[in-house]
DNA sequence: TTGACAGTTGAGTATTTATTCACATATAAT
DNA sequence: ATTATATGTGAATAAATACTCAACTGTCAA
């Protein structure tokens, strides 16, 4: 009780499982990069321009083409699945061509569409 | 050249890779649902919530202590959990146990950890 | 050098959303 | 009934962020 006034305003039901519970938690960082990690699939064009990298490399202007959106905010988008590890590029000239730099993104991906079919 | 000029103001580079591209691509609906998927995921709170339950079914206020956070925060997070299918509850008088209803969050949640360690 | 094109980037805007707060609901015990 | 406890929920606030716009860099070609 004198601990978890400081924490939340509840009293605790089952210690037991709320002390194990609490040793089993990874720190505080590794949560912190696995949200970090999904947070950056949670989003509509990002998710279009993985699928489509995975088929192919594709230049900023193929992709924005592909997903019928402007050349700007495809390379915002580029920039940051770049900053995220999970895109690499290659310049060509004038053009820079964007791959995957994950090889979980495909599978990730499968488990996912296995839940939304799941839960139609 | 005349699509495209709707579309994007940039000249199509590869045309063949991007209709190729653009006739393998899902409907919209399901990169909506993927990425609200993800989405999900993409929460430190609820990354926490989601591993904690993966080892016991727990109350709201177990859950609460364990994460060192308010029971109407954990409350709101598990009501958005419950909306999409990801986790269920059962009541058992004044309580709500909580547990996970997907048995893909595992597998997820490896994949998303063998990511971060391999970019660390 | 000049122009055209591919891509990047910072600022601004609008939208989404996580938490808090206050209150409501529900169940059990007295 | 009344009280206490467990949870749910709407409104408000603050933070994060996706897109647009405008300007910029870098490369190629004439």
């Amino acid at each position: 009780m004198a601990r978890n006034e400081f924490i939340c305003d509840c009293s605790v039901i089952h210690q037991d499982i709320v002390d194990k519970t609490i040793k089993s938690m990874p720190d505080a960082d590794t949560f912190n990069k696995l949200a970090d990690f999904f947070k950056i699939l949670g989003d509509t064009t990002r998710v279009k321009i993985l699928f489509a990298l995975d088929q192919n490399e594709m230049c900023v202007c193929d992709i924005a083409n592909v997903l019928g959106m402007s050349k700007s905010s495809i390379s915002h988008q580029l920039g940051t699945l770049r900053r995220s590890g999970i895109v690499k590029c290659r310049k060509s000239g004038k053009e820079v061509f964007y791959m995957l730099d994950d090889n979980h993104i495909k599978e990730v991906f499968e488990i996912g569409i296995q839940h939304i079919k799941h839960k139609k």
